[in-house]
RNA sequence: GGUGCUAUGGCCGAGCGGUUAGGCACAGGUCUGCAAAACCUGCUACAGCGGUUCGAUUCCGCUUGGCACCU
């Protein structure tokens, strides 16, 4: 018998909820959510988490487990998740379902991370600190020493990507490029890769109407309750940050909610660009 | 019918006799622990036709469209 994986994904909005319940069903799984912002319960509304009566359906993994205060990475969903679907296919399950849109978590659990050590959050702080203060090219220039392979594989003007090679470097004495293997990990079970589509219009005007509705079912107050997180990672979401924005006066509520529309679309064609060098996905029109 | 003003890329909007305004929207891309993040690239237009000029989007004329006012 052959243990299957079978992930959904698909640009935000384009209606994978609907159709991972329904593939559960089929399969008798439980969905097993890969979304990086469901799994804040503080953010219900904004992440567009499945309703009471979706939930009652099929019983969902990694919604709303987190408070926006605790810190979640990739790498710790590829092990929690890793162990979940193992327990789960050890209870009899053939075919598990995993449906979500964040794709670096999606490729952390189907292809794996390398095995980097954790950093402490003081030396992070402390890059982001010199970032501001001096600017990346210094951090770059730091980097070039430190580690050449990186320095010239990376966007220099990313200072996130900057950051993030240095501190490993800088915590471990080793080049952030020797801990990078390149290697697929061995999952003992197949992957299938299903990704909805629909056409590009179709999708952006998804988007739009469902950010009023959101607005509709009280975002505004849920991003107000979150205001004295706003700098937490959770919290660096469409949604809430063009909230945040009008909570400090920036822009009025229309041009509000154009904003969360067009980052909202920004956002989705970002998913799609990502995806599209992925050819074992099997793209399958999701209006059918 | 007359007079005046105006005409810039998908939209908004500056500008000048001789390099690309800019913004928005859109499109393409990068991606190994903040990833709904962060970052990169593309999108050269001046209504049409003449004229002046070494050179016109920028000056002049006419035509066409828009706006305003007048009879």
């Amino acid at each position: 018998m052959g243990r299957r994986l079978l992930v959904i994904l698909g640009p935000t909005a384009v209606g994978k909820t609907d159709y991972s319940i329904e593939k559960a069903l089929e399969y008798g799984s439980p969905v097993i959510s890969c979304d990086s912002r469901q799994f804040y319960r503080e953010m219900r509304i904004g992440t567009a988490v499945p309703t009471p009566e979706q939930l009652a359906r099929v019983p969902h993994h990694f919604i709303q487990t987190l408070s926006v205060t605790q810190n979640y990475t990739a790498g710790m969903y590829e092990a929690d998740a890793l162990a979940l679907i193992d327990r789960l296919f050890a209870e009899g399950h053939e075919t598990l379902v995993v449906t979500g849109g964040s794709m670096l978590y999606i490729d952390a659990l189907c292809y794996g991370l390398d095995d980097f050590p954790e950093v402490p959050m003081m030396l992070r702080e402390h890059l982001m600190e010199c970032l501001r203060d001096e600017g990346v090219e210094v951090l770059a220039d730091q980097l070039k020493e430190l580690d050449p392979v990186t320095y010239d594989e990376i966007d220099l003007s990313n200072g996130q990507r900057v950051i993030r090679a240095l501190e490993v470097c800088l915590y471990t004495g080793q080049p952030f490029s020797s801990f990078k293997t390149r290697s697929f990990k061995d999952r003992d079970f197949e992957i299938e890769k299903v990704g909805l589509q629909r056409p590009r219009e179709e999708l952006y005007a998804r988007i739009d109407a469902r950010v009023l509705k959101m607005m509709e079912e009280g975002l505004e107050e849920e991003a107000r309750n979150l205001l004295p997180y706003r700098d937490q990672p959770a919290l660096q979401t469409v949604g809430y940050r063009e909230l945040f924005d009008y909570f400090d006066g920036k822009h009025d509520l229309e041009e509000t909610v154009r904003l969360i529309q067009r980052n909202t679309r920004h956002y989705a064609k970002r998913q799609l660009t990502w995806w599209r060098r992925d050819p074992s996905i099997r793209w399958i029109d999701a209006t059918s």
